[in-house]
DNA sequence: ATTTTGTGAAACCAAATGATTGCACATATA
DNA sequence: TATATGTGCAATCATTTGGTTTCACAAAAT
C-alpha cells in the first residue's frame, strides 16, 4: 500500500478536497455534500490524506474539522523545482524563441 | 481509464523516468537500463507519459528518443498556485509567527 | 538474404484502488 | 434514558494498475 503524497493528489476527488479545505477547516458531512459519492467514500479519502499529513484533524464535540497541512503541499513543489529550472533555463527560452522564429518565417 | 499528469507522476517510476530524459532524450533501452523492471514494462510507462504529453518522441531510423515536454509540467505547477498563494500569504507567515513565539516561549 | 537489434502491442495475472453497504461508537439532544 | 447525529472502520466488489511473457515488425548489420 503506497502512501505518498503524489499517489494522494493522483485522485481527482481528493485533489477537489484539498482545494475545498485549503482556505477554512470542514467537517467530513460538509466535504462530502460537495461530491456525488457517498459520506464513506468522502471518508476514505480523508484518511488516505491524513496518512499522508496532507491534512490534519482538529476535533470539536463529536464533529472532527480537517484542514489543510499546506506545508506538505511544498513537496509536490521542491520535486516541481527540477523542471522549474528546465523551463526558466536561458536554453529553454532560446529553444522558445528560436521555435517563434521559424514559425513566422514559415507565413 | 484516467490518463491525467497527476496520475501520471503518481508513480514513483514514472516520476524517476522524467527525471531521467529531464535534460537529454534517451532511448526506451538505455532508460530501462537504470531500472529493474523490464524493457517492456518501461515501455508501457513511456506510452502513459506519451499519452498525457508529458514526453515527446523523435525518430532516428529505428531508435525513438524521448524528451521531457516540459511546458506540460507547468501544468502541476499550475495547480500548486492555488495552495503556493497560501503558505506565502501573510496569514500563514502570521501563524507561523505565532507558533514560533509559544514554542519559545515554552522553553 | 539472413540475422541481429530496437521497439511496440497483446494476453494474461496478482495486487491496488475507489466505491458501496452495514456496523460500531461516542457525543449531542429530546 | 432514549433517540438522533457525526464519524470511522470492516467486508465486499468491480475496475484499474503495473508487471511479465510472448509475439510482431521494421531498421541495421552480417
Amino acid at each position: 500500500m503506497r502512501r505518498d503524497i503524489f499517489q494522494a493528489i493522483a485522485d481527482p476527488t481528493r485533489r477537489a478536497i484539498l482545494t475545498l479545505i485549503a482556505w477554512q477547516a470542514m467537517t467530513p458531512n460538509a466535504i462530502a455534500e460537495n461530491f456525488n459519492s457517498s459520506r464513506q467514500a468522502v471518508s476514505k479519502h480523508l484518511r488516505i490524506l491524513s496518512e499522508c499529513e496532507l491534512i490534519k484533524q482538529e476535533h470539536q464535540g463529536r464533529e472532527i474539522y480537517y484542514s489543510l497541512e499546506v506545508d506538505k503541499m511544498k513537496e509536490v513543489d521542491v520535486w516541481l523545482a527540477q523542471f522549474r529550472a528546465i523551463w526558466e533555463s536561458k536554453f529553454n527560452q532560446l529553444d522558445e524563441l528560436l521555435e517563434k522564429m521559424k514559425t513566422q518565417a514559415e507565413k
